[in-house]
DNA sequence: TTAATTAATCGTAATATTGCAATATAATTA
DNA sequence: TAATTATATTGCAATATTACGATTAATTAA
């Protein structure tokens, strides 16, 4: 069929997938990484720093914030993007909680 | 053109984004949740707790497997998989890594 | 008001993903 | 060897993603 049947899985299940999806494309972890380290944080800045048109940059922008990972705000003319502290923080929690999870060899193999 | 420019990015960038990538799918997330737990580890048995067909959950499997994640012993008729625990703790690491390197509220906004 | 600057949206082409039925492959057992 | 059991592969339809040129909106400056 082509869609993910999301109705089967648990919300938490969910809610972690959809803001990894954002979050697993290179573009979007430089974007990221820029952001985070204030190399660049409108979106004419970032087109130049990662090499890639305006547009395709506004749109991995737009999947950030929809996920909300990331934050907007209009300052004149551009618009400054930066982490969303929160969100940030929630997502690093519930993979901590995914990868400590993990023990180490189990049982069956 | 619908194909990503893994050119312009870093090695690490890239890797990052396809471990990512695996792991961003709520019946692979489920998936690595129930191999964890060792609640099910033979496809069959993922197939029947997840609700998705067999040849759906072999496909998300091998995705896993080809992002490192996961590796799959042959036990007579059936495969077990579990947890690759090199690429698990590289993971870890590099998410720990993307993650603090954020420290807070930064200039620009 | 007009020009300049910047971001967002639209439209489109190329490609990738998701899910499953049907089938093929591999290993064990009778 | 033949039947059984389990996984993997193939093929396909529906949908999503990636990238960008062209355009539109929104804000500031002249």
């Amino acid at each position: 069929m082509g869609i993910t049947k999301t109705e089967i899985f648990t919300d938490e299940q969910n809610k972690l997938a959809l803001q990894l999806k954002a979050i697993a494309h290179p573009a979007r972890i430089a974007t990221l990484q820029l952001i985070i380290e204030a190399k660049a944080c409108i979106c004419g800045d970032l087109s130049a720093e990662l090499g890639l048109a305006q547009p395709t940059v506004s749109q991995h922008l737009k999947e950030l914030k929809n996920a909300g990972l990331i934050q907007g705000t209009i300052e004149g003319v551009s618009v400054c993007y930066c982490i969303e502290p929160e969100a940030w923080k929630n997502l690093n929690n519930e993979l901590n909680k995914l990868f400590s999870s993990y023990k180490g060899i189990n049982s069956c193999c």
